[in-house]
DNA sequence: GTACTAACCAAGCAAGCGCTAGTGTAACCG
DNA sequence: CGGTTACACTAGCGCTTGCTTGGTTAGTAC
């Protein structure tokens, strides 16, 4: 609804402690100390809790779909390239942007449900761009597979970074897209 | 600790809750209701609400590894037919234990720090049993990458199967596994 | 100066929370 | 028979929760 730069700023303090504590464990007394306030001052900023970790997730997951777009935009238009660009877009956003995309994976059950209708639809944008890419890397014999697990299996990788990746680790976004698309070739396409 | 067959069904029951509701969410009377006892009988069984979810995780993880041993026992000794009964091993349990693998994944932080040091080493020894049939694969130039890096992008592909995974569908885990595995091999051993 | 608004605060309400204390009862053991 | 154990109950304590209310302050508009 709103988006006043007071406003994204206090989502980004949320999504920390939304993180830290998980959401329903984060108290409202919590969030206004992290932002510097009173707990009664937040809800002139949100109607209600709930409405914090939706502006969390949402954030989160429009950056993600603004920077996959950009990076296919950028990229060659092999399907390996392309393939290779999304990936490392889903990793370094992840980096970027970890706290609300970890709220997004974990908390993603705690929304209301309009919320999670609204949110859905967002996402879905993005998992379609995946499904495309993927599509093209099948057709080209790039790999093998049923286009709908493939996809999922893909994924299911990815996402699962969040768990064990540190980005202040040795290896780079660019590195493990490398592994994960040499994991699942079979072409050379 | 206790092992009473009335402490296991409580625990069962307390897994489909905390899978409904979260753990933060669960509060002691819905866990008694579902239990068809009074809340302040509960604590005559457990000493308090964590023990309940550290219950939960240990039966389901205990119960994972004991399949996987079996099913690695029974199958052939190639590198592809045992990382096939790994992996169906381990979308079988998802099905069958559903509940407390997803509290397992979900509400893993929710742990104390003492339960989740001694539930930690049960998960340890289960993904060494797939490092294990990863590194063999490895060898026999059956799939290709860093050790590390492919045994991780597996177990996200599994573990991620529990957010879509429908067990009434029309797809097995026998099929899912060779799925799975037809998407990441490279040689024929 | 007056009017309006965005941002905040102090105080607290009603509800719900995990958990405890003390008691009752039926089943088994010597 | 008395004693012990397992399991359940009633009642409620002390605390925290999300959120509301009514009012204050600083900045801007005309």
């Amino acid at each position: 609804m709103n988006a006043s730069p007071r406003r994204k700023e206090l989502t980004r303090q949320a999504a920390q402690l939304f993180v830290q504590e998980g959401f329903d464990r984060t108290t409202v007394r919590m969030l206004a100390q992290e932002m510097g306030i009173k707990s009664g001052s937040l809800f002139h900023h949100f109607r209600d809790k709930q409405e914090i970790l939706a502006a969390v997730i949402e954030e989160g997951t429009q950056n993600a779909l603004v920077i996959a777009h950009r990076a296919l935009e950028k990229c060659d238009n092999s399907p390996g390239a392309r393939f290779h660009a999304m990936a490392r877009a889903h990793l370094e956003t992840l980096h970027a942007d970890r706290n609300a995309h970890v709220v997004a994976l974990y908390e993603w059950r705690r929304l209301d449900v309009e919320a999670r209708d609204h949110l859905s639809h967002l996402r879905d944008a993005y998992e379609a761009l995946w499904q495309q890419v993927i599509d093209e890397a099948l057709e080209a014999g790039l790999i093998h597979g049923d286009r709908f697990l493939v996809a999922r299996f893909v994924m299911g990788a990815l996402n699962w970074t969040v768990r064990w990746y540190d980005p202040q680790g040795p290896r780079t976004p660019d590195e493990l897209a490398d592994e994960l698309l040499a994991m699942i070739r079979h072409g050379s396409a």
